[in-house]
DNA sequence: CTCGGAAACT
DNA sequence: AGTTTCCGAG
């Protein structure tokens, strides 16, 4: 079913009145439009539709409306069948945010907006806070959109753990993709995916490499289409309000790779493939793996970039059956396979890996873990095959001590460049980079990290609140990881069996390290009331203990907000 | 700028 | 559920 939500262009001129806030069927507009609800033949449906759906669209395009296409319809995806959610929210079919800024990230027209920092894996900055505002907005069909309220969205994200905040750095966020992405999929190689020009590896030593799937090449803000990604997986975040509600904020560290959450993936994919995948269910239960075809690492043009970019030219909008990459392009091996959550691969389902590869991979990781935050928690366990502790190769810009990051400062808001309405008037030409002051940010990494403090002993508190808990989000438990790395307990059939208490044991083992001297602290937290303690775990700060404002918000007493919206509208 | 509570909205 | 809107506090 198709629907059309008025609304701004995405790249229009100049919004000029906001259309009422109306939903209009497809059909009320295009009775001729067939639709496979309660038909059998989808395909055919799908391919009279297509026809039907260009003409709409241009119609579309005139009246400033945005088509969004329901994966029932059959024919070609709009969005992402996750970004639907429909597991967790049956009625959201609207982008999320998060989503919207990937969008935005894969896109080199917007890297004067929005970019992947420099040298942090995941991490990004928003170089035009009002203008991806803007965007959001329009996108959202929400003229008064601006930054306090995107970036109030964006700290909702927080508690998820879809995202965090790079402290000190302005604009700057940084996208788990441990969570996200990176563990699962760390070897795909989809091949004729299309190109995503803000792409690059996982990680800069990584030949490992996995696409995104191409965007539509008219507008990021997808007004139209944010490209093919994968239709079955990504109940991403909708794990956690699904099933997981009960863990959502209480438990979140059990997001990360609890065996639950392959469990849960698995009945999600299953269930969900025959409508999501349109047809091509079946396709989930074989992971083939083959071996390798990989290509060097380096051509991508953004090492920042979690995403890989292809070489090929996307085929344009033809649809591709999506599958399920959580579960037909999971390789059985990986005993450790955390929520399928954000897995944007796109269809032609063909990855490969090897030992050679995953050596890399490993090694990528521990650098990722180590230096872009990461949890150690990604690593796979991988039979017969030890990650030397602390021989990463890095890129030049990257290869200070690990103690020590170098970074740029960021283009503050005064810095950048303030791009009128860039959207319509500037072409895709040089953005003009706003020089770098020659200053170099010196952040000392571990000892200082206020972070990893905290961190260990909010793990403390938890194993105690919560007993053994095998989905532990360790990030910061990197330092102790590398200092003294446990000894990697493999399952010992891990192939074709997502196992999961010999991960249980290997985690546990290695998270016991070097704790005790954060006891004090934890008592501390004891006290905390649950809810506060809950907060800050993963984004904390030195802060994290104060008993800030929180609990005691202020009452504000209930009362009327959109008045005064409404007026000063 | 950032954080996060609260309530409203969709 | 996922924001949007508002806002006080750090």
């Amino acid at each position: 079913m198709w629907v059309l939500r008025p609304c701004h262009p995405p790249w229009g001129t100049e919004s000029v009145a906001l259309p009422p806030p109306a939903r209009i069927s497809l059909r009320q507009l295009h009775p001729s439009l067939l639709f496979a609800e309660g038909l059998t033949d989808t395909k055919l449906l799908a391919a009279r539709n297509r026809k039907l759906i260009e003409e709409l669209r241009r119609v579309k395009m005139k009246a400033g409306c945005s088509i969004v296409e329901k994966p029932e319809g059959g024919g070609g995806y709009q969005f992402p069948d996750w970004a639907y959610k429909t597991e967790s929210s049956p009625g959201s079919r609207q982008i999320q945010l998060w989503h919207f800024i990937l969008e935005l990230l894969q896109k080199e027209e917007f890297r004067h907006v929005i970019a992947w920092q420099q040298g942090e894996y995941g991490e990004f900055v928003i170089k035009d806070p009002d203008e991806v505002a803007r965007l959001w907005g329009r996108r959202k069909c929400k003229p008064q959109m601006n930054y306090d309220k995107l970036s109030r969205a964006l700290r909702y994200y927080y508690n998820k753990r879809i995202l965090h905040k790079t402290k000190g750095k302005r604009f700057t966020y940084k996208f788990n993709f441990n969570k996200l992405v990176m563990p699962n999929y760390p070897f795909i190689n989809i091949r004729s995916s299309g190109v995503v020009p803000q792409s690059a590896p996982p990680v800069p030593t990584a030949s490992s490499r996995f696409h995104f799937p191409p965007l539509d090449t008219h507008s990021p803000t997808g007004d139209v289409q944010p490209g093919r990604f994968s239709a079955g997986s990504l109940a991403a975040s909708g794990q956690e309000s699904g099933n997981g509600a009960e863990r959502k904020a209480e438990l979140p560290e059990l997001d990360d790779g609890s065996a639950a959450d392959w469990r849960r993936g698995v009945d999600l994919l299953s269930s969900r493939s025959a409508v999501g995948a349109g047809g091509i269910g079946h396709q989930k239960r074989k992971p083939d793996i083959m071996l390798p075809l990989f290509t060097r690492p380096g051509m991508y043009p953004d090492p920042h970039s979690p995403f890989a970019v292809s070489p090929l030219p996307g085929r344009g909008g033809v649809l591709n059956v999506p599958i399920s990459p959580a579960l037909s392009l999971t390789p059985t091996i990986f005993s450790y396979s955390p929520s399928p959550g954000l897995s944007p691969f796109a269809g032609s389902g063909c990855f490969s890996f090897n030992p050679e590869e995953m050596k890399h991979y490993l090694h990528s990781q521990a650098c990722s873990v180590f230096n872009y935050h990461l949890s150690p928690r990604t690593f796979p366990r991988y039979p017969g095959l030890v990650v030397p502790p602390l021989q990463c190769q890095m890129h030049p810009e990257e290869s200070a001590q690990f103690s020590i990051k170098l970074q740029p400062p960021p283009a503050g808001r005064k810095n950048r460049e303030r791009v009128e309405s860039s959207e319509e008037s500037a072409p895709v030409t040089a953005p003009p980079v706003a020089p770098v002051p020659p200053r170099i940010k010196v952040e000392p990494a571990s000892d200082k990290d206020p972070e990893s403090l905290g961190q260990l002993a909010r793990e403390e508190e938890r194993s105690q609140e919560e007993g053994p808990v095998p989905g532990r989000t360790t990030e910061e438990e990197k330092g102790t990881l590398f200092a003294r790395p446990a000894v990697p307990v493999w399952p010992s059939a891990p192939v074709g069996t997502p196992s999961e208490e010999p991960l249980e044991v290997a985690e546990d083992s290695e998270d016991r390290p070097g704790r005790e001297p954060n006891a004090p602290e934890k008592k501390e937290d004891a006290l905390m009331p649950p809810k506060l303690r809950l907060k800050r775990r993963w984004n904390d700060g030195p802060g994290a203990h104060q008993p800030s404002k929180n609990g005691a918000a202020l009452w504000r007493g209930p009362g009327p907000r959109g008045l005064a919206a409404a007026a000063d509208a």
